[in-house]
DNA sequence: AATTAATATTAGGCATACCTAACTTTTATT
DNA sequence: AATAAAAGTTAGGTATGCCTAATATTAATT
């Protein structure tokens, strides 16, 4: 059995080489995710590799092994389902989802969870467009984009968001944006990425930060 | 914030007291039915005191405070809400949910349970019979009897269990009874409680160890 | 009432998972 | 290449929640 610590680490790892597209994750980004100290993560990396569930060695690479991703991949899965019931069954906000996710994603049940699968119609895709893995651990890879690096003149669609924090979805939603929303890029400052886009017509000015955390396609 | 642990006394202490009729609940029983050591629930009483959960002094009385029963019936309402949820909408057996709602009562969101009663239609009792409290902590009570003091020849329905393990409840229905069947009672050897009961115009041959465990009105 | 049995309590340990502070190794900069 | 900065590691400490073994108190039995 894994604790629900152990979970979050493997989780965490996870996210990082995913999205960085690579496996190079640091001590440091863990800790800050985490919001524990850097020393909490290395003891952690000890007990993860004494069970098989990361290949490590003292100042080397931190990397998942296929039975550690697996067990990732199996935490995000329970988290996006869950999402899914909260969002779409009890008609949670898209903002409020995920932090209950959080807590509901280390129940230990395999049976409770496929059931909820079925339950919900076996949905591909979350309240924030992120691919839910199936049972084996298949995770849909959709190439997605940062808003920042559309040209401008094109027009995309928001399919999921970086930043899964309650003040940045509640930040997209006061800007009249959600999931499959179309955005067109009107115009962008060099300076500082400054952006002008248009939403349902009308055109909002929004600062790279927040480009950087919208994914399209 | 209460831990899972605190929050599995409360209810824990809150059952022994309920059951009994009496507030009147020892460091042995509570040990028995957590599965810890006597030592370990004197520990835990004295934190328990300390956040005024209980009422307790060395050697003497323990009982919960107001607070504390409170606490213990929110649990208890988490508990049955999620075991309806198992048993209605995602077709878990009788058996089954309980196991999996020990876990699930524990998650901190108070808009969760309310949304989650909503959805459900606010059921007034959970698959095994027992009454759910509704957000203020009122607890109905049902006056129920063990089928052991139904006198012979009387018909009565029965309405919930005392004992929720697994092996139990399969029993149960491995005998064609469900939750609101109508039991008669046929006969009853007073050596040894044994006792003739019919459930739908069949005759089964039952122990007092299962008519103790079977509540009836 | 004295003794035995049952129950409750304390003391000292262990595992988890976090921390701070000191130290080591690696990486970047001059 | 030497030094400074950043990142990683170790050592020792804390809180939770469990344990065993020894001790104290209460209840039951003779």
């Amino acid at each position: 059995m894994s604790s629900n610590s152990e979970e979050n680490y493997l989780k965490t790892i996870f996210h990082i080489g995913f999205y960085n597209h690579q496996s190079e994750v640091s001590t440091k980004e863990i800790a800050q995710l985490l919001d524990v100290k850097p020393a909490s993560v290395n003891e952690m990396l000890k007990k993860l590799k004494e069970k098989s569930f990361v290949n490590y060695e003292k100042y080397g690479k931190i990397q998942l092994t296929e039975i550690g991703k697996l067990k990732a991949i199996n935490v995000i899965r329970n988290h996006r389902l869950w999402e899914t019931f909260l969002y779409e069954k009890l008609d949670f906000t898209w903002d409020e989802v995920h932090e209950i996710a959080e807590e509901l994603e280390h129940i230990t049940s395999k049976k409770l969870i496929n059931k909820l699968d079925k339950f919900l119609g076996y949905p591909e895709y979350d309240p924030h467009g992120d691919p839910i893995p199936n049972e084996k651990g298949d995770l849909k890879f959709q190439s997605k984009k940062c808003l920042t690096e559309i040209e401008i003149g094109k027009t995309c669609k928001m399919v999921a968001v970086k930043d899964n924090s309650s003040p940045f979805l509640q930040y997209i939603v006061s800007l009249g944006l959600g999931l499959n929303n179309q955005i067109k890029v009107i115009s962008r400052e060099s300076f500082d990425g400054l952006t002008v886009i248009e939403i349902n017509r009308k055109q909002k000015v929004v600062s790279q930060k927040f480009t950087d955390n919208v994914l399209v396609i």
